[in-house]
DNA sequence: CCTACCGATCGGTAGG
DNA sequence: CCTACCGATCGGTAGG
């Protein structure tokens, strides 16, 4: 990023407008990809929301495919730093207490990473990037499956529920978040993250409990 | 569906190819914007499933975009019937329990009318079409949150939740099934809508007691 | 970083 | 003269 570059095409000197820098340049695109979808935004919305020229776009990045897989990739190292870190936790923490990390530590991520987030929630394989997106995704929704299993398996979770079941619904509750959520300070993250872990584990009713 | 139809226009003699009507179309149209998005469907990949041309297409319909429009007039009915069946229901029956049938009656929409629902789900604005459709869908958001509101006045929700966020999470859980769920026999509706009901409600730990 | 374009494909419609 | 379509092409715009 510095001097010459790897292309031998790096500007050296600095002429005319300021410029942005590629990681301008995919924030924006994935604001706007989030906000009318990827495939109904153009290089042309990306240029005018910037200021620039469609070909100057091009000076800075190489294809649109290109900065969705950047985004995807984003979200994805994030979401399995979380995953990961949770398994390494394994000496001396049941799977629920894992779990229930990773359902923090999920919500955190939704939030500081909420753009590339979404974008990799929404994806539909139509392309290369995003069918390795998918695939990455499906790997990760394997593990906390895993997981879940494991609480199940130690008698922390209720035994009437299917766990793979448990799992598709705990997930989608947190994944929601990228719905609706905005950091316009209504909830600060860790609100957010104790109610779902509250809504999962403890539920909705009052506890001292009866029955309706 | 029968002899006639209300249009007057119903096919009276068949000649040519047998045709399909607007109805299997509109499926079929459904089928493949949920598959690849709608931008990224072309009239020409929705010609090429049907076995037909193009301009086919257009005898049966007049536009891509009524094809949106109609499946999610759809899905809004549905969903609307759902929520305006709890509010007649008001005689007799408090807020929690309304609350609980919508969750119901959610989850089988979801299931019954999923493609609909799902393109519902996923609409971004891009037209007048997309944005009507969002404000039915933030009016129907409205009277969720007030359910809500009110079955946490009546005392049956822990009130350490505020009940907004409730909602965003309940129905997010609720709407996350048209992410995964397949009717191939793994699930029935039943079982996903008590499973949603058990842990939203009585959560997923154990508990000492469990009536429902 | 712009002007000037390309191959292709878009949603939709012409005449027959 | 109708229905159900077809081959071809419209004016614009896509990513590059």
């Amino acid at each position: 990023m510095t001097t010459t570059g790897p292309h031998g095409a790096a500007p050296r000197r600095r002429r005319g407008r300021p410029g942005y820098d590629q990681a301008a340049i995919l924030r924006t695109a994935v604001e706007l990809f989030n906000r009318k979808g990827y495939d109904a935004t153009s290089m042309g919305d990306l240029a005018r929301e910037l200021g620039l020229t469609k070909p100057a776009i091009y000076h800075h990045v190489t294809s649109k495919e290109q900065l969705l897989g950047q985004a995807l990739d984003d979200a994805l190292d994030e979401l399995t730093a979380v995953v990961t870190e949770a398994a390494e936790e394994r000496a001396g923490r049941t799977a629920y207490e894992r779990l229930r990390e990773v359902v923090r530590h999920s919500v955190e991520v939704l939030v500081a990473h909420q753009p590339s987030v979404t974008l990799l929630l929404r994806v539909r394989g139509n392309s290369g990037v995003e069918l390795e997106a998918l695939d990455r995704r499906r790997r990760l929704d394997e593990r906390l499956a895993a997981l879940v299993a494991d609480a199940a398996a130690e008698g922390a979770l209720r035994a009437d529920l299917p766990p793979p079941l448990v799992s598709r619904l705990l997930f989608g509750m947190v994944n929601s978040l990228v719905e609706w959520y905005r950091a316009d300070g209504t909830y600060d993250p860790a609100t957010v993250a104790d109610a779902i872990a509250t809504i999962a584990f403890d539920g909705l009713r009052p506890r001292g409990d009866q029955a309706s």
